[in-house]
DNA sequence: TCATGTGAAAACGTTCACAGCA
DNA sequence: TGCTGTGAACGTTTTCACATGA
């Protein structure tokens, strides 16, 4: 993982980095909650569903500003919606993705990228045997037309699902446009300016990761298959 | 991100997450650096590359022993063998799939799973019309056999590529077996037992991080399409 | 009484700056 | 001279512990 640039002092409130990663935590854990019996959650509960301690929920929720109700915890359905508040819930979030093969087909016509707001805006590919595809009502352009779509909204988040080799140019690309935050499929690390925010979901860094953690295990650890 | 528990003090020294999360950056610089013309770098211009400040390249690269010479810098290709040897490579690092759709088989199929000893071991499905179907050489199995595969080995890395409603209960399944770190590409948080490593690489999580941060860019912030 | 919200302490990670070595 | 490796300074995040309020 890797999230440099852009930490401006923002609107009010500074929140974070730490704390931001763990808010679709807590939006994820509050909203199956609300589907049951209390309208309340206090900080140890949410801290035991979340994975987290209980002070760190505290403290993390405590700047987003204070809407706990001290001796009974917080209000699931207010929680939640000051979440959404702050992850900016209720905005539009253009995604242009490159890359409409098995995997790019695949994430498009994915659960989540239908969801809260993020509206697949364009799609891209080099295979002239994709091009023209339809792909949830977006015929898919020729890669080269990217460079001529002209400058996207500031908030467009650009989705990378090509091969390896082509990764690169395309977020060139993308960057050229306008995109300043980029989602990264191809096993490829990618390498842009400073002020494009980036966020490296590469099979290969994740893997890697995986496994450095799952060697740093002790060796006597039993296999516990119970 | 989140990626909680299991954090023991390893064989030697320890190595920060913030700098294994960096490792596998150096790595994919360095071998694009093989392929040039000089046999060493300096840490100025790794860090250039790889989008980090150069004090940082030679602090993690430090932990993992000190093999750069001053006044020179690093040896190209023994820096690479290092990071790999810290990495876990040529461990085998086995693969369990659990949902073998569109994404599931796309990532099966994908460059970022073949390489450095990553070897899918078995594939689950819950669709009838999938299970018994063929994929890379492997056949998937229907997904409440998933329980009766017996101990895996504690390496082994549990890929969930389910529809949301199913992963909860396809992670405890995995979890059961023995796997011990999960690659999540379900649209949904999941929860696991402490002592299970967890990377959320889910949709969800990312793009809300990800619309954070562009929620938080100044609004002055020109088009700039230049 | 119970659980939040928060200062203050501790732990952790990054950056600085330079001593030390090729 | 040029660049690594690393203590020491700094900034950020986590944890602690408790005063405060429902």
């Amino acid at each position: 993982m890797t999230a440099p640039g852009g930490d401006r002092p923002a609107t009010g409130r500074r929140i974070p980095e730490a704390t931001v990663v763990r808010l679709p935590v807590y939006r994820r854990v509050l909203f199956e909650l609300l589907s049951e019996d209390h309208g309340t959650v206090h900080s140890v509960r949410l801290a035991e569903l979340a994975g987290v301690g209980a002070a760190k929920v505290r403290k993390d929720l405590s700047l987003l500003g204070s809407f706990g109700t001290r001796g009974t915890g917080y209000d699931v359905g207010y929680l939640l919606s000051q979440i959404d508040r702050a992850l900016g819930a209720g905005q539009d979030w253009p995604l242009v993705v490159v890359g409409v093969g098995h995997l790019g087909t695949a994430l498009v016509n994915s659960e989540g990228f239908s969801t809260r707001g993020f509206r697949v805006q364009a799609l891209f590919d080099a295979d002239p045997a994709v091009i023209g595809r339809e792909v949830r009502g977006l015929r898919v352009g020729p890669v080269d037309a990217l460079g001529q779509m002209g400058p996207v909204a500031p908030s467009t988040i650009g989705v990378v699902a090509t091969p390896a080799q082509a990764a690169q140019g395309v977020t060139d690309a993308l960057v050229k446009v306008g995109v300043r935050a980029i989602l990264n499929f191809a096993p490829q690390v990618l390498r842009v300016p400073a002020e494009v925010m980036l966020r490296h979901v590469d099979l290969s860094t994740e893997l890697q990761v995986l496994s450095f953690f799952q060697l740093r295990r002790r060796p006597e650890d039993p296999v516990e298959a119970r």
